[in-house]
DNA sequence: GTCTATATAGGGATAGAC
DNA sequence: GTCTATCCCTATATAGAC
């Protein structure tokens, strides 16, 4: 593996586990075993490294949103969606626990940053109306576009707001199921009773 | 106004307007016009200022979700209530733009805020419970208490989002408005037509 | 209580040899 | 591509005069 590519890697492990700002560009070459001066051969700034780094997470997260070819046409479907959702959130997490002072400090990063909001705001909408329409869920326009919004803001807070809330030590899986389940309950109260039963059923098997 | 005071007044302002990570104490020694060294006299460290405003904001928020008296027997008590939380939560926002750094860096601050946190969610449960009680809300348990973890994740991290996908210049008292009526719609599905066609008064009111 | 001056430390980033 | 050495800057915090 290429010392340029490492770099990333190990970044994103140390922001991830650390925060960005407690990790330095020393800390970086230090993990690695490589001097800081050859670091900053291959990256200008750090906040290139962050900048490289998230365009990974946007084709990731693009991937997971984007696809077309999907049938949504089940509970099942709805919880493989998220857990591909959240588990592209989790990998690049260390985006979400700082994320307005990232959006504040890099200009292009905010203004992609919020496209992806809105696109997972957007898919979430489309979803929903695809159950809808099929009559596996009993809600109005109005609260469809309620829930997607709040499903967005959910996914995206989920992680830290479980972070503030658990001790450090609840374990890293768990948390992601939680957030899953979390979402999942949003939609539950509109769910017909077949599905609510099947919600239950994943309930007793995840958490 | 004496000095001490006005460092604590001075700092709230600056880091709820750049960012606490961005406001160095000389930034608000400068600010108030007087001297770094002035600034350690009153306080031996940035952490302690930031402590004694969260002391501030913990005594205020503990006054609205503590009162025992309140009678939540409609949605205008209800609007009441969440406009009590969020204007609070306005006024120290530096604290939730950055609260996993924070809460990271300053224990007490942690264990603390985890508190708040349990007691948002539970003054949300007893007043739902309440509405459910009168008639008002129709749900079951199970998802009411839903509807509180949602209502507390919701109002922790409502600032941040709406400036994750708002432009910057979007007003203030809007995005508070707007938060409100995000938690409120939450509930809206579960309440009586009569309480609904108020909302939608709300609605049109505010937005 | 307040000031000026300064110690101390650490982080981002570059120059130049190999 | 990689290293060593180092520059520059900024932040927290302290010492000591007034």
């Amino acid at each position: 593996m290429k010392t340029k590519d490492r770099i990333i890697q190990t970044a994103l492990m140390l922001f991830n586990e650390e925060g960005e700002s407690n990790v330095t560009t020393n800390h970086i070459a230090d993990e690695m075993d490589i001097s800081p001066g050859n670091l900053y051969y291959h990256y200008r700034s750090k906040d290139d490294i962050i900048w490289k780094i998230f365009l990974n997470y946007e084709k990731k997260i693009r991937t997971v949103l984007e696809q077309k070819d999907v049938n949504y046409a089940s509970m099942q479907d709805m919880w493989n969606y998220l857990h591909a959702v959240f588990d592209v959130i989790s990998e690049y997490r260390f985006l979400y626990r700082n994320l307005i002072q990232l959006m504040n400090r890099i200009e292009f990063l905010k203004r992609h940053f919020r496209h992806i909001l809105a696109l997972k705001s957007q898919t979430a909408l489309t979803i929903m109306s695809h159950l809808a329409d099929d009559g596996l869920l009993n809600a109005d326009q109005q609260t469809i576009a309620s829930l997607a919004d709040q499903i967005a803001l959910t996914a995206t807070f989920w992680l830290n707001y479980s972070i503030a809330i658990y001790d450090d030590d609840f374990d890293e899986e768990k948390k992601l199921s939680h957030g899953i389940f979390h979402v999942i309950r949003l939609v539950a109260p509109f769910l017909t009773e077949n599905d609510k039963a099947l919600l239950d059923e994943l309930s007793t098997q995840f958490l």
